[in-house]
DNA sequence: CGCAAGATTATT
DNA sequence: ATAATCTTGCGA
């Protein structure tokens, strides 16, 4: 059984998101995301470095699309891939560093499962879930931003100062892996994939 | 201005 | 394995 922080638990802040990539990309997992009305645990982040990692949008210095990663942390940053999928990021670092954190899995908080959601919630051996209802695993980050509605419209948001986009406390205690990093040909020596281990599927999930 | 590559996903 | 689909950034 797992345990999470107390009620009303705060809003990550700045000095959060201004660490180091690696150390929030890690610290980002079971993390409790609110994105407008949806709400989930963070299970899957990946960290994209600024001009040492050539994996990262922001290697070759500010361009038109990768300027925000030089920008000041806690702004999120969304970029189309293979020209339809979304993917959401958070800034990390001072500014002028130039990074960010790939979200790549949530487990989704579905209180009404309903159509297609019902024969894809998680059931045994699964997280429990806050409320009592179900958890909708969306593992790939062009899965969340599709489930979430996150499109580039909300490239440039705060998750500082809205009430309904931040992230908060979540897992008191989450046990946490380390991997290379997905789907790239460049900086593939870097352990930058963290993953929720009770996330991770087993062959007796369903 | 043309073009190759891309932090993916669903399907074969 | 491969198609789908279009933006981005580079070089000419």
């Amino acid at each position: 059984m797992h345990k999470y922080s107390a009620p009303n638990p705060t809003k990550l802040d700045r000095k959060f998101y201004e660490r180091s990539v690696v150390e929030v990309a890690r610290d980002l997992i079971g993390k409790q995301l609110i994105w407008g009305a949806h709400s989930g645990i963070i299970t899957e982040t990946e960290a994209y470095s600024g001009c040492d990692d050539p994996a990262s949008h922001a290697f070759k210095g500010a361009t038109p699309r990768s300027s925000i990663m030089f920008g000041p942390a806690g702004i999120a940053y969304v970029y189309l891939i293979y020209g339809m999928y979304n993917c959401l990021n958070i800034i990390t670092q001072p500014e002028g560093q130039g990074s960010g954190v790939l979200i790549r899995g949530m487990k989704l908080s579905v209180s009404q499962p309903s159509g297609s959601d019902l024969s894809q919630l998680n059931r045994a051996g699964d997280l429990p879930n806050l409320d009592g209802s179900g958890y909708l695993h969306l593992n790939g980050p062009g899965k969340i931003c599709r489930h979430l509605n996150i499109t580039r419209e909300h490239n440039g948001i705060s998750f500082l100062d809205h009430t309904d986009y931040y992230i908060t406390e979540g897992l008191l205690d989450p046990n946490i892996t380390t991997t290379t990093r997905i789907g790239i040909t460049k900086g593939t020596d870097k352990h930058w994939r963290f993953v929720l281990v009770e996330s991770i599927k087993t062959s007796l999930d369903k």
